[in-house]
Order: C-alpha cells, then sequence, then structure tokens
DNA sequence: GTAATCTGACTACAGTTGTCGTCAATAGCC
DNA sequence: GGCTATTGACGACAACTGTAGTCAGATTAC
C-alpha cells in the first residue's frame, strides 16, 4: 500500500492525471497517449499499474472509472524531487545547487523564489 | 558510446570510484561492496556494465585492471541532476526550489551557496 | 610443483518498466 | 435483435537493474 516506485513514463502520466484533476481512460488516451503515440493498452497498463502503486484511485461513475490523484500535482513532484535527493544524491542537495549554478537555466519566477528561499533560510539562521 | 542509463546502485559506485580516482575490482569490493553486503560477483558485474556504458574506462597495471571514471565525481553529478531535471521534471528547475523552500535540510554551507547563486543570477539580470 | 587464492569472463534469475495485443462484457445504433 | 464501438481485465515480451554463482587461467605460498 505504500506507494512504491515509478517509472518516467509513469510520473508523466500521474502528473497528467493530478494536474486534470480526474479523467477517464479514454481522455487520458485522447491526450497524453495521442501526443506519445502509445496504444489504448499502454495507458491503461500504466493506470492500472499506478492503482496498483497506491498513485492512482478511481470511482466509477456512469459506469466509467474516473482516475484521479490522492496526491496535488506540487505535492507529488515535491516527493519525486525529494526521493531522488535520497535515493541518488545520498540526502545532500549540494549536487543539485552545484547543477543551478554551473547548468541550468533559471526563470525569473524561480529566481524570485530562490531569493525568497535564501531570506528565509538566513532569518531562521538568525533566530535559533 | 553516449554515455546512457545508469542505476541507483550503479551510480553509487560510479560516485564512488570517481571520488577515488582509480580503484581495481578488489579494492571496489572491499570498500564499497562490503559496507553494502555485496557480492564480489555483484560489483565485478556492475563495473562491466559501468565500463559497457562508456561510464569507467580501466587500464592493466601489472596485470591487474585499475578502473576509473572519465568524468570527475563533480560533473558527473551534475549530469545526473541534468538528466533528472529533464527526463523528470520536464526541464523545468521549479520543482526543486519548491522542495528546497518546503522540505529540504540545507546545510549552512549550500545556504552560502544558494546566496552566490542568487547573487550571481541578480547581477546577470542586471547586465543583459 | 602442488594446493590455495585472486582475477575476470560468463551465465542466470527475478523484479520493474515500457509497450502492446486480445478477449469478454457493455453500451449504442439501426 | 444483431452488429459495432467502448471499456476493462489479462497476459506477454523485451530491456534494464540488482544480485549472485561458477569456471578457468594466473599468482602466490609452501
Amino acid at each position: 500500500m505504500t506507494a512504491r516506485s515509478i517509472g518516467d513514463q509513469e510520473l508523466a502520466l500521474l502528473r497528467y492525471v493530478a494536474e486534470q484533476g480526474s479523467v477517464t481512460v479514454a481522455q487520458a488516451v485522447e491526450a497524453f497517449g495521442a501526443a506519445r503515440g502509445l496504444a489504448r493498452s499502454t495507458v491503461l497498463t500504466m493506470m492500472d499499474r499506478l492503482r496498483a502503486k497506491g498513485h492512482l484511485e478511481r470511482r466509477r461513475v456512469d459506469g466509467i472509472f474516473q482516475y484521479s490523484s490522492p496526491q496535488s500535482s506540487g505535492d507529488l513532484l515535491r516527493g519525486v524531487v525529494h526521493s531522488f535527493v535520497e535515493k541518488t544524491l545520498d540526502g545532500s542537495v549540494s549536487p543539485f545547487v552545484s547543477y543551478l549554478v554551473e547548468t541550468a537555466e533559471v526563470s525569473d519566477e524561480e529566481l524570485a523564489e530562490l531569493e525568497r528561499l535564501v531570506a528565509k533560510l538566513q532569518s531562521q539562521r538568525q533566530e535559533p
């Protein structure tokens, strides 16, 4: 029941569902599958697996299942980043920061967020 | 020849080798394998695969192979983060920033790096 | 020089992920 | 009522990863 691992394509689909709020398989095939050239059964299988892993829920509405993510899109991504940092980077954020410094392109908005983050962290250091 | 995908355990081993500079299988088994309870053949197999993927090179020295990473540890990690951002986050750094804000624990050193990053980005905005 | 040990190459096997095809039950359409 | 399209459940298969066992040749220790 604990939400287990997830592949890249699965995550992409899960994000799509989380962003939509609630979708039928047909809609997912139409919007997500078609854009990536996936067969209907492929999308279906992925949704099944995501459900088996606890990443998706579904309710039958008028005879057809409506799938939805119990996690918001934001929480989902935060979780993904978190497990990446833990599992792949051994819990250290440094490589990420180093990447930001050396390689990444940071949008104005992201920069603003970073500024707020730094300010917040600084004030936390102040008052222990 | 294009350095392909890499699993978590493989990456851990690759990082170990990159940090050491140059190691024999015996050394890797001793230091890396033992710490994780891996059989010698497991380490051997992983080093083989890393070599097949172009992540490791080796030279025979006194009859024994010395393995080394063509990439520095830092470049390696930056690359890993980069492909994570591209492949998993669709190229957007936002989820990571959001993770930093909401969840991550940031060390003093990392905070200092972030401060430098923000300063650098700010000055770049100034002079276009 | 013979036995114990190291080294490397191979083979193997199970679990996960990406991709589908197919079959059976429904739901609609004429 | 019979034909067709939709919906879901299953079964499959290949690539990749984590993990190991085994075998043969080289090396070292008596």
